[in-house]
DNA sequence: GACTTATATAAATGAGAGCTTATTTATTCT
DNA sequence: AGAATAAATAAGCTCTCATTTATATAAGTC
């Protein structure tokens, strides 16, 4: 299975799951406001949706004739879980444990 | 500047970042261990290196013919705001914020 | 100053990702 | 059943982006 970060580094594809974010929405709404926004047609929008499907990070159902599509949180955790490496880096609350680490490396860095 | 997601789409950029994680490492180290786990040459890791850099992800920082790289914290806070609009989905504590939000999609549903 | 080491840049190439047009499948309507 | 609508799939094209080879810059070493 291939890396959130790699389905997420689509701008259409991100701007799908914005859409989603907020509620279901049918195929054709999201060809709708996609098309519009990034000049693409209808099948390019359906392709990325199928990329959204089989990564997990949306799911379909059928509804008559239309495909409603939903976000699935799942992959999202991963993100999340990566970028958590990072976050001492960024966040105040986690700054004693930051000077920690750096004190750390100095000490390695003298090592070598 | 391009999005975040654009710049971690790339399984080698996440890597050098996964690096830099834990602490500052000149250019050579890194060219040693991505060389070896991606087959690619120095080149390839520098211009990787560059985008890095161009894009606030790392700085660089001189060392007598060394080039000492460090995460650059700030763009990682576009991330994790990005993936806040789905954390209510998937953090069981947003549970109740999302049945409202639910709520009220449905409501909107029904307008149209 | 010549040589080596460390890293960056330039130019050219190639593979793949995403797009398009055309077509198919599925569902609803008359 | 036939026409229309909604969405997905197929096949082919293009263009971007990561890569390679070759070279340049810069800093240490002898």
């Amino acid at each position: 299975m291939s890396h959130a970060f790699d389905i997420l580094g689509d701008p259409v594809r991100r701007r799908i799951l914005e859409l989603l974010a907020d509620g279901q929405r049918a195929s054709g709404e999201i060809v709708e406001v996609i098309a519009s926004e990034f000049a693409i047609s209808q099948p390019a929008v359906s392709q990325h949706l199928r990329i959204l499907r089989d990564s997990g990070f949306a799911t379909s159902e059928a509804d008559g004739r239309r495909r409603l599509y939903a976000v699935a949180p799942e992959r999202f955790n991963e993100i999340d879980a990566w970028v958590g490496r990072f976050r001492r880096m960024w966040e105040p609350r986690f700054e004693a444990l930051a000077t920690e680490v750096a004190r750390g490396k100095k000490a390695q860095r003298e090592k070598n």
